[in-house]
DNA sequence: AAATCTGTTGCACGCGCGTGCAAATGGCGT
DNA sequence: ACGCCATTTGCACGCGCGTGCAACAGATTT
């Protein structure tokens, strides 16, 4: 494919400096025009503008951020795509990113051990950002990126982190949890059992603590718990399975309270399906999310909602400041009732 | 934040020349050490690599793509979040790209209008190839983008175009609804009703299409349909309410056929707790893509899976070829029968 | 009418790397 | 020790745009 460089036409790699030609300005002026609060005449720019228009120059973005060493670009990292809430992330974030002028590089951390790689392929693209969403904090890789400052800001979006060198834009977890303890302790229940996703290094003070010391608090006693090795619907059928499976009835819980509705969507169906008890009659369950799957009338999900829309509003204040300050912040979301608890 | 260039450690933004510098080669060589099939010996590149270990140099990819005029990114547009088999798709996707090699772009089309919108951002960043899966296709706007020339591909996943300047990989759907129709039919349902998704120009040839005129080729009636405005269960639930909602028993079909399982699991959730029949005894239902959500016990769906990973190994053939062929390509995938029909 | 100011335009240099070819290096046989 | 060949290395130029400042024009003042 030969490239006719100056040519006119569709098939050229048309650049300012054609448009500048045309416009019978210099390539600067061009540039400026294409750019929001530059100095510029208005009618310069309509000139320019259509210009650009009738011969289809489109800014290329590449050049500009190898000029300007920022690219406008951040990356999104997820491992856990069988949670159907990450799709409601991902919805949002690259929604509200793109409404603020940011791309979004999807980058799959294909397994345990991929993060690494996953970080070194974000960092040859020069993203300004990196956003984690999912489990993969394995610290030491985080701090080694961290250390080669290889990005400007790491970004643990949507879960807490009290790694130092990486900013986490939460729910406040010990604030939801304790609500939903509070909750499940007003309606009575008193044989609760918690449901865990995986344990990763950086999650002290996770919602399974607090709700444990919470309850532990009130009644003395710590309820049981378990830990599903991801957040999996599959998985947490075959965990719950494990667990309940063949308890007798007397010893069963009466409340499963799951870290999340990917796990609570799997033990739902545990319980109706396998174990042939009533939901919430028999037990209750509660998530946390509110995946759009938490209205279905196969679960009616008592769960808890981020604001997702304000933290990834917050997010791009977040990427779009200077400062060097401490951006940790946890939001607080709402309880979501429904028939589940 | 100063820049101190040529300063090794973590602050300087270090380049090959650097690292050339450290390793006493020249900068070609240190990029040649960095690329897949260089002709570099292996002792050099040794030392190449490990001057850049210590350095914590990494190549930057804006530079190679704007020097190379390749940069192994595509952009994947897409616009129905609501629909759950996109999480799979993308996971699938960015998981195969990533292996060979292929960053990905994504890029929400936010709204209805806005499909032009994104594939110029794409093109802002100057991607190879645009990949679309989703139901945005306004033959109008892909025609301008293609006209441009401003990508090298546009590449329809997922979903049949008839658009010749569009390369479209997807499954045979005329070959896969023909073998739902003749599965319903030999299961012995008579009254089908089929549930469709919104309306794209590109879609000639649909499932709907496929299955209407085989059923009518065999019984002489065209069996009855809706349209669904988006691959929404929730818009899903919605229209089956609308339509069968309160429809004596007597006239009810027998068999929900569902262009796809986000569709098949709102219609199922409506069939099951506000119809209050039974599936399949009352109402069969099946659907299309085997969602995860298939297997649990509330839908237990028939369906139809989709090869998706044979499809996405071809899209890097297709990315990676500099052939000028007609890429359009059909797959067929296989009926997954379950307990819904 | 000259001087001043404000807003607008032009430009040298650099961002980090790829291409394609020329030069250099090393190994081998005689 | 020489020459041949295969492999390895070096390099001039360009990719398209941003930065920061200097030059300029038009509007305003004295």
């Amino acid at each position: 494919m030969t490239q006719h460089r100056g040519k006119t036409g569709p098939d050229a790699n048309v650049t300012a400096d054609d448009v500048a030609t045309a416009a019978g300005v210099s390539r600067w002026t061009v540039n400026r025009a294409f750019k929001k609060d530059a100095s510029i005449s208005p009618r310069t720019r309509d000139k320019v503008m259509e210009a650009a228009q009738t011969l289809g120059y489109v800014p290329d973005l590449r050049a500009a951020s190898l000029a300007s060493d920022r690219s406008n670009l951040v990356a999104l990292l997820v491992d856990d795509f069988a949670n159907p809430h990450k799709l409601v992330m991902m919805e949002r974030l690259t929604r509200i990113l793109r409404k603020h002028g940011w791309d979004t590089l999807l980058v799959n951390t294909l397994d345990r051990d991929d993060t690494g790689h996953a970080l070194l392929n974000a960092s040859q693209r020069r993203v300004d950002a990196v956003i984690l969403i999912g489990i993969q904090f394995d610290d030491e890789t985080l701090a080694a990126a961290q250390h080669a400052r290889r990005f400007r800001k790491l970004i643990i979006f949507a879960r807490t982190s009290q790694n130092p060198d990486t900013i986490s834009i939460a729910v406040d977890d010990v604030a939801a949890m304790t609500e939903i303890a509070d909750y499940v302790r007003a309606r009575g229940y008193r044989r609760p059992f918690f449901l865990a996703g995986p344990r990763t290094v950086s999650a002290h003070l996770s919602r399974k603590e607090t709700f444990l010391s919470r309850w532990k608090a009130h009644f003395g006693t710590e309820p049981e718990s378990a830990e599903v090795p991801a957040y999996d619907p599959i998985q947490a059928e075959a965990v719950v399975t494990a667990v309940l499976g063949n308890r007798p009835r007397s010893e069963m819980p009466d409340v499963l309270v799951c870290e999340n509705d990917a796990l609570a969507i799997g033990a739902v169906d545990v319980i109706r399906h396998k174990l042939g008890l009533r939901i919430p009659e028999d037990i209750a369950v509660t998530g946390f999310d509110d995946v759009p799957q938490c209205r279905s009338p196969n679960y009616r999900l008592t769960t808890y909602r981020q604001p997702l829309t304000e933290m990834a509003d917050y997010l791009v204040e977040v990427l779009e400041s200077s400062e060097e300050r401490d951006f940790d912040r946890a939001f607080t979301g709402c309880l979501v009732p429904r028939e589940s608890a």
